[in-house]
DNA sequence: CCGCGAAATGTAATCGGTTGCATAAAGCGT
DNA sequence: ACGCTTTATGCAACCGATTACATTTCGCGG
């Protein structure tokens, strides 16, 4: 063994007075030695504590055992549920699962491509709509999966929660407890998701015959502070809305708190619901009335489509999950 | 090129008529090459649309440009601020940080050993106590740094949060309040964390001739739902403390929720104080009290230390860093 | 005791870049 | 014009494991 270095199979089979190829069946294929031999050589990585070198293996077999995930932002409690569901799922089949955080520029997006490398990963989920396409429809680039947001453009199979129908419940709650009065707290514009659950709420307003006031769409950035600034945003304003339709549970979260801070009460003042159900949503007061989505399945179900994928099979180009209305004490009727 | 496959320098090579060291280069170093050569080469990249073989330049290499961060549980918003701060400092130095979830028993353990190799990562960041030391102090392990909480028996450097001074702000704290009827809703029993940051409530309570009724330490598990638990016990006690002290922002708002939804007002009730002053923290009502322990710059931190570490420097063995403390609504005068 | 298939093992090519060393070409000072 | 330093490029070994194919060994029926 060179002296500075880890054993490589070479000292293995020495020390085990066998071929380097009969080593790596041993490990790989243990049923392919007999059992002798097998023993010498576990014997012997044992004793020299061998480990087989992964960027070699990989190299040569042209796979990694290895699923990564592309996050917009890992802070975000929303996708932690996605990524323990996916990787369930990849568990059972022997790959890893690994997550990198997509937050930021162009420069970041470069590293991004250097990982959307076969040569790096068997598979990618990729949770975030704004990456650019170029680099996952490259032809190096190992199967997509598209998980909760998708890229225009971008071929491969999705799945994605019913984020109109969950904007048609929410809305369609309001208006049955009585709200006409209904303000939205969206995402940013340009978010898939938002898009969505905006088209849901319109239609059932629409339905209503509740006017759309473009004065009470209010857009966020799916975070705690975006929520607080909606709320101040919306206790200043001379003509308020009865109640306030939040498109994730961290701003509608951050709304309440900033309200009820001002002394307004919810529900009684305003009512306020939200989306995702994130766990935070159970333990606010009042409870959080919140469209839930099963971000478990969800990752699951990724998971799943990407597994397929591998297999070489075709998968569904659209899952589409339903969604359920929550109600807890944040709505109440007018 | 062969027709199945992405081009390789090889391919690179031919059309751009040099040898594939060039090719090499004009990547890599392309201060080496001739501006026409470098052009060529280029452009050769961009029609075929090249990108390396990442396994294959790793093996080469000897080296990955990328780091891996173990952490016990993505789903704990705790750690999502760690890894940003993290990630800024790699960023700068070229470095691609991937993340892996440890979360699961000795299967998945099995799996973080073959993680934990120098071919897949050249240094680890590890966020969790609980994994056993054989697989990092493996000679085939990179450079580890321990951050937050540590593995007995592991060397290596370490950085983490001042628990115990932060256990002796929030005691002292609530006694400044004129609290003497404290409890304790700690984190699991053996986690290095709450051993800390018990020794200081402990001394602190000592100090000012407090008994430590044991029947008013819970155990929890980090977590919303643990909160709430203890809440409910809390609540179901014949002798009720006036004050909790919790090891960490998540169970104080799980707690504080459900006393609330039970009638009781936190603070006038109860004072309820936490622990790492997390987002959610600031938007619960009332605010919550808590000792602030900077995540963000926990982790720069932790990266710089990996850095020196890989450029051979010797980082200091143990680093804390200050806490503070954060007054909200949540505590209260008696 | 021969022959043949199965089981066990070995040999060596291979995965795809990178880089030390050698060589060639160009620049330069005197 | 000559040696000498730079600069640019090519050659080929190398990283470490896997696996197709070849070879040996063994068991066993005839």
């Amino acid at each position: 063994m060179k002296n500075d270095n880890a054993p490589r199979v070479q000292d293995i089979a020495r020390m085990a007075n066998v071929s380097t190829a009969t080593v790596s069946r041993a490990l790989s294929r243990p049923d392919l030695v007999s059992e002798a031999t097998r023993d010498a050589v576990l014997k012997a990585v044992a004793e020299a504590g061998y480990t087989v070198n992964v960027a070699a293996r990989n190299l040569r077999r042209q796979r990694t055992g290895s699923v990564l995930a592309l996050v917009p932002n890992l802070a975000n409690p929303f996708f932690s549920k996605i990524i323990a569901g996916i990787n369930s799922v990849l568990r059972t089949r022997g790959l890893t699962l690994l997550v990198a955080d997509t937050e930021g520029g162009p420069e970041v997006h470069a590293q991004m491509a250097t990982l959307a490398h076969r040569s790096r990963a068997d598979g990618l989920i990729v949770l975030d709509g704004c990456l650019p396409a170029g680099i996952l429809d490259h032809p190096a680039c190992p199967p997509v999966v598209q998980a909760c947001e998708w890229i225009d453009g971008l071929p491969g199979p999705r799945v994605m929660a019913d984020n109109r129908d969950g904007g048609v419940l929410a809305a369609r709650h309001l208006i049955d407890l009585g709200h006409r009065r209904i303000a939205q707290l969206t995402g940013p514009a340009n978010n898939p998701l938002t898009i969505e659950r905006s088209r849901g709420v319109r239609e059932v307003l629409a339905e209503a015959g509740i006017e759309g006031r473009t004065d009470w769409i209010l857009e966020g950035a799916f975070s705690l502070s975006s929520g607080q600034q909606a709320a101040r945003e919306i206790l200043a304003m001379a003509d308020r809305p009865d109640a306030v339709l939040c498109h994730n549970d961290e701003m509608a979260c951050g709304l309440m708190g900033e309200l009820q801070r001002t002394g307004l009460d919810v529900p009684r003042d305003m009512s306020v619901i939200g989306f995702d159900n994130i766990d935070m949503a159970a333990h606010v007061t009042p409870g959080l009335t919140t469209v839930e989505q099963h971000r478990t399945a969800l990752g699951v179900c990724a998971a799943e489509v990407l597994l397929d994928l591998l297999d070489g099979a075709s998968p569904p180009p659209v899952t589409v999950l339903p969604v359920g209305l929550l109600v807890r004490g944040s709505t109440l009727a007018r």
